[in-house]
DNA sequence: TAGATTGTTAATCGATTAACAATC
DNA sequence: TAGATTGTTAATCGATTAACAATC
């Protein structure tokens, strides 16, 4: 099996951006792109990307710069994104119906298999071609269907109660859309995509731009 | 007008964890919260914690810690949280119909007060007290309603030049949820929550957790 | 008072940037 | 060849942690 080397926290965040610029251009049949290119185009210095790509096994080539199908297979074999993930999720309100039909997630590679409430009455309805199941169902279907992946689409007060559950259903990792921290065991990776804590940072730094204290 | 501290770039997003969790607490009708309770809610240490509330002009107390009022309202007036904030949602989409609906925005300051969608087709539909516009009308509209956020729920192809407009519009801040990486200018802030970029990044903690070379 | 907790300084750690020899 | 670009080392910068006097 291929070596997945460890890298510093702060650059796999930047080796999702150079994947999915890369896949943007080799699709546009580009096929050399530099590390001045990558940085131009996303806002970093050409050091910190040869940086973070020395720590891919992968070569660049003096003059040319990088093959962009080839960086394109490492950085998406590192990142698993070259796999299929079995996906659940969690909340049948607005968000979690939207995503349970996003057809963004089955282009990445994240397979929707089923879509998990509480409450009674949103069991049994249509998503697209699946059916809001309940939330007592949820331990067998991992288990039985092998679930990797948990998407968390429930209010603040229900996510930790509802990430126990799919803890202790055998799920491997975990999307957390609430606003609310979780506490998971080492065992289970855990990632945050908060929109909400998104805005107010947001609402932080335009308020910022707006005061004349700051350069 | 209140003086807002320049704050190092790693403490922002963690105020915003402070806030949600002292709004829990002060909710719950708890007075007082020390460094350590929050470290330990948030899996932080108590020393990064002081750190971080010392450039937030409220003081603790020896032996008792933070009254959580008190620090909810510096705290949220630091991150524009105790402001309102007119919002438009770009993409009527399943995730952008999902969000005009989402009452969590307006929970937190955020009025939703349009939805633009670029297809013909779509202009006119409902979405809860709203209806889609088309692309067309959206300067005329951030002008006259003095919308400040917008929110991109667009394909990333469409991202960048949906942000254009929006900025050609006047907006003061912008929320991308496309893969895509947007180019503005220091004016405008940006802000990204990208879902299927945190999917591949937890793919990739998945991945590693598996892997018996990792400590 | 005794003890818990803050605020702050200094030390450590990690991330970014600059610089340049190697190389295609 | 001449020149552009990599890979890597060293320097800088910023963030985190440890430690402890001040204080309630």
């Amino acid at each position: 099996m291929m070596q997945i080397p460890t890298l510093p926290p702060a650059v796999v965040p930047r080796l999702t951006k150079y994947l999915a610029l890369i896949q943007q251009l080799s699709s546009e049949g580009v096929q050399w792109v530099s590390s001045q290119d990558l940085a131009d185009a996303l806002g970093l210095t050409s050091s910190t990307v040869r940086q973070d790509l020395s720590h891919v096994d992968y070569s660049g080539i003096s003059k040319r710069g990088y093959e962009t199908t080839g960086l394109e297979k490492v950085l998406a074999g590192i990142l698993g994104a070259d796999r299929e993930w079995k996906t659940v999720v969690i909340g049948a309100g607005n968000l979690g119906m939207a995503l349970a039909r996003h057809e963004e997630f089955l282009r990445h590679g994240f397979t929707m298999c089923g879509v998990f409430d509480s409450d009674e009455k949103k069991i049994g309805r249509k998503v697209g071609r699946l059916t809001v199941r309940g939330m007592r169902d949820l331990p067998a279907f991992v288990g039985s269907e092998m679930v990797q992946v948990g998407v968390l689409a429930v209010p603040a007060s229900a996510a930790q109660s509802c990430a126990d559950l799919l803890i202790a259903s055998g799920i491997k990792g975990l999307l957390n859309l609430s606003l609310a921290h979780l506490i998971a065991p080492r065992t289970v990776a855990v990632m945050d995509s908060r929109m909400i804590a998104s805005l107010i940072e947001l609402t932080h730094a335009i308020t910022l731009r707006q005061n004349p204290s700051s350069p």
